[in-house]
DNA sequence: CTATGGCACGGATT
DNA sequence: AATCCGTGCCATAG
């Protein structure tokens, strides 16, 4: 169930719409953004349209095709297809306890108030639209609000209760616990997220945020015991819960973990650039593919200044007809890298929708040359169009697009299954002879070499970790 | 002596 | 052409 927007590439191509192609098409959708950002204001050719009118009956147009109320034709140089801010990503709340993916590849940066406000487009009330905004911009680095509800309502001439609602909003979009007064209360707020009474920590946690966060900071559990009247070690284990879950800087929050940041780690978001999810009023419906992108809209060439062209005076006339080409290109090549993506995509979820739904064990091995030869693009095309590029599935997990094509993947999960259910730590010896019987044969040096990856400890290792957790 | 990690080689992939 | 990947050989730690 996807738009196609096929036989565009039936047209005949120049070389400078295939190097650009080309380099749209490496990136993600998040740079594409800035990309047409940067476009859209050097070139007053191109326009960008909130919403695109039938020139036959004047209704908005939804999808890109003929009109759906006149049925009349929108001829072909025109627009592409961006997405409402209503597809927009949301992700679900449940992944914060879920185990984290350790699989995580840098994938693109996108301004944090830009992707909270995609989150609340929707719940939002037109009146509180600019307060979001305001409060949005004005938190600092740590996703602290930098100036109290009480100035804020003053500065965008709103009522306290309206601005206290929308940071109610702001608490629970994600990152979670955005626009708190300071870590104490981000954490209180990612308690209340966590699902009530669920879990038996939260209760203590709460009491100890509450009653004895400063001591809580400098990690005086046998003090917190004594003033509260708990055994110090219920209190450790509360500590560990909160640092386990909760993450007191929203700002710095990774996607799909509550963990706090490392060094080393890079602090990024991620943002898909494509979710596959099925169809929840559908038992075992179709996969659905959705190619995000940042802007929502339509981006063609501006009518009116191909009108204007044979007003242009002489020194005029060279530089619109530039700009004309140029838009044109720009526009065309959008066209391709969509269709390229939306073909790709096609193909993926139809020969591995085994590995999307059921997990990394069934991804069965592939190469982009190969999906290269079925599309009948060459090779390079599918690299680009796969690099840089990241893929949300139906469990809300966001992995890189590249996993697809990862050949040992499947492998390394059995290996991770037998090593998780082994009674006693086997050598990689014994876990290729085993993975030999199930008619995967591999040497004994590249079962180490895919343990490593997975960060399974060698057999000697993992005995001792099984007699101290015994203990 | 056994299990494992390092290094490097050759073939496949990008 | 550059990079990645599986593997064999060898040194080393237990």
């Amino acid at each position: 169930m996807f738009r196609q927007t096929q036989d565009q590439s039936l047209r005949p191509l120049t070389t400078a719409h295939l190097a650009q192609t080309m380099s749209l098409l490496v990136l993600s959708n998040q740079e594409l953004h800035d990309r047409v950002i940067t476009e859209l204001s050097s070139n007053p050719a191109l326009e960008l349209l909130d919403e695109r009118i039938c020139p036959g009956c004047h209704k908005p147009l939804s999808s890109a095709g003929p009109c759906p109320v006149c049925s009349r034709q929108v001829e072909g140089e025109e627009p592409i297809v961006f997405l409402s801010p209503r597809d927009s990503y949301r992700p679900s709340r449940k992944r914060t306890l879920e185990d984290q993916p350790l699989d995580q590849e840098p994938a693109a940066p996108e301004d944090l108030s830009v992707y909270v406000m995609r989150q609340l487009a929707a719940d939002l009330k037109p009146e509180d639209r600019n307060v979001a905004v305001y409060i949005l911009a004005s938190l600092d680095e740590d996703g602290f609000l930098t100036s109290p509800p009480p100035y804020i309502a003053q500065a965008t001439r709103s009522s306290l209760p309206q601005v206290m609602r929308v940071i109610d909003l702001i608490y629970k979009a994600d990152p979670v616990g955005l626009a708190t007064d300071g870590p104490r209360q981000t954490l209180l707020v990612q308690l209340d997220q966590l699902g009530e009474g669920e879990e038996p920590h939260c209760e203590l946690a709460r009491q100890l945020l509450r009653e004895s966060f400063s001591e809580l900071g400098r990690r005086e559990y046998d003090k917190i015991a004594l003033i509260l009247g708990i055994s110090p070690a219920a209190v450790k284990e509360a500590a560990a819960f909160i640092h386990d879950n909760l993450n007191p800087y929203p700002a710095r929050a990774y996607w799909g973990s509550g963990r706090q940041p490392q060094p080393g780690d890079s602090n990024v978001y991620h943002t898909p650039d494509v979710m596959i999810s099925r169809n929840p009023s559908v038992n075992d419906g179709p996969l659905m593919v959705e190619i995000f992108s940042s802007i929502s809209g339509w981006l063609r060439v501006n009518p009116l200044f191909r009108q204007a062209m044979p007003e242009a005076n002489e020194e005029q006339s060279d530089e619109w007809s530039e700009h004309l080409e140029k838009a044109n290109l720009f526009v065309k090549c959008i066209q391709q890298r969509n269709n390229t993506m939306q073909r790709l995509m096609g193909l993926l979820v139809s020969q591995q929708s085994d590995f999307i739904l059921e997990g990394a064990r069934f991804l069965i091995p592939m190469t982009r040359a190969q999906i290269a030869g079925e599309i009948g693009v060459h090779e390079s095309t599918i690299s680009r169009a796969v690099a840089n590029k990241s893929v949300a599935m139906p469990n809300g997990r966001i992995i890189p697009l590249a996993k697809f094509f990862d050949r040992s993947l499947s492998v390394r999960d059995r290996i991770k299954e037998i090593v998780e259910n082994e009674s006693k730590p086997l050598t990689d010896d014994v876990i290729a002879s085993l993975l030999q019987e199930e008619g995967i044969k591999i040497a004994r040096r590249t079962v180490a070499k895919y343990r490593a990856v997975e960060g399974i400890l060698p057999a000697r290792l993992r005995g001792a970790r099984k007699l101290s957790q015994a203990a």
